[in-house]
DNA sequence: AAAACGGGGGG
DNA sequence: CCCCCAGTTTT
């Protein structure tokens, strides 16, 4: 009898919630067909991004890159500073890697095979299920948060879905719930309801096309659900900037370098800046001087971006202080106004026969080679800097 | 299985 | 302000 009544339960979902969708789903840009390339690059950028921050961004860079082939053939710092602001920017070089595949491998056009797309740089599961049923209306489940929320709630089930078990067993019941030859439209409907209505917080049951049968809702557990282990909180580190201006040729620029190949904001120019070591932490728990002394941390400053970099710097006096939280870190960032001292060890020499031209300086620390460059205001429109960095940039600009 | 990886929105 | 959101890759 359970069983029957959990099927009659499953049949009303898919049919109810399908026909609700085509009635109010939203006109967005890449709904304008189903191009597998305009699918692919919507995926990728809603991936741990709202729709509405996504749309300016999606056109944008449908416009720059509108097809796989001119996507792959792009120089790769233009792809990042399309994507400069929305953050995890290894899905854009992901993304590039990925196009870059489809030419070489597949001629260019996206193949409709499962086992193909999933093996794309970037593609894992969810944008797998995303892309074979909204390109190719394959019955592929497409399983991203909403749709955990909203089949957590509608057959109230109590998994953890922070863990990796639980999207597992819940793709295998979304798959089981695709309407004949509806996949696209149907993945779709459940990822509009989770965000229209079925939200994270105070879900608007009442319009709802499918509470009648919701059993969380039937059950007044709607907020309780989904259960999900929350994450540690980011741990905290403490930075020193500089905004380092130059002289000469270089007046009215600042000197910015470029991040390693990997890691925290991959490739992203930066101000140079410094992680203060726990022990040493005291030198900033200070309030910042400002009386145009520097005191302390400009000491310190000076004598660790010496011995990092190669810089020597003179700290002149304290500009502001900026937080930037990431999902794991949380900098608090004290930034300092300085000049150029003099350069020594591997520095000099790099930056001795090119100071005259745009690059500064380029020196070897551990091993990698880290490009340091003198811009003006200008050069922010080329160069893919993070939030942080432009935050602080256009304030020291104005 | 857990950590790394950004940024924005809502209460 | 604090809390919440959430796919893929790497470890």
């Amino acid at each position: 009898m359970e069983a029957i009544y959990k099927e009659e339960a499953k049949v009303y979902f898919s049919r109810e919630l399908l026909t609700w969708y085509r009635r109010i789903k939203r006109d967005l840009p890449w709904r304008m067909n189903q191009d597998p390339y305009r699918v692919w690059v919507s995926e990728i950028m809603l991936q741990q991004t709202r729709v509405d921050t996504v749309i300016p961004y999606y056109e944008r860079f449908m416009n720059k890159f509108p097809t796989v082939r001119a996507l792959a053939e792009a120089p790769e710092p233009e792809v990042l500073k399309c994507w400069e602001g929305l953050g995890y920017y290894s899905r854009a070089r992901n993304l590039q890697a990925g196009a870059r595949e489809v030419v070489e491998r597949y001629g260019g056009v996206v193949p409709d095979d499962k086992a193909a797309v999933a093996g794309l740089k970037g593609v894992g599961p969810y944008t797998t299920g995303a892309i074979m049923s909204i390109a190719f209306n394959r019955p592929e489940p497409a399983v991203d948060g909403n749709v955990m929320r909203v089949l957590s709630r509608y057959f109230c089930l109590e998994d953890d879905i922070a863990k990796p078990a639980t999207r597992v067993g819940i793709e295998k019941l979304a798959g089981s719930l695709i309407p004949e030859g509806a996949a696209g439209d149907f993945n779709q409907a459940l990822m509009e309801l989770g965000a229209l209505v079925c939200t994270p917080k105070a879900p608007s049951c009442l319009p709802c096309p499918v509470m009648e049968h919701c059993e969380a809702r039937l059950a007044g557990r709607e907020t309780e659900l989904p259960i999900k282990t929350k994450a540690k909180p980011p741990r905290p580190e403490k930075r020193v900037a500089a905004i380092i201006s130059g002289t000469g040729a270089n007046e009215g620029k600042i000197l910015v370098r470029q991040r390693p190949e990997t890691g925290l904001l991959a490739q992203m120019w930066e101000l140079p800046h410094l992680l203060v070591p726990k022990e040493q932490e005291k030198i900033v728990d200070a309030a910042p001087e400002t009386d145009g002394s520097t005191a302390a941390a400009g000491e310190w400053l000076t004598r660790s971006m010496e011995e990092e970099t190669g810089l020597l710097i003179r700290p002149e006096r304290w500009f502001m202080d900026a937080d930037h939280v990431f999902s794991h870190i949380h900098w608090k960032m004290r930034i300092y106004l300085a000049d150029l001292g003099a350069l020594a060890g591997a520095a000099a020499a790099a930056a001795g026969s090119s100071l005259a031209a745009e690059t500064a300086a380029a020196y070897e620390a551990g091993g990698k080679q880290i490009e340091y460059r003198w811009i003006g205001p200008e050069d922010m429109d080329t160069l893919a800097f993070p939030n942080l960095f432009i935050r602080i940039l256009r304030e020291y600009w104005t």
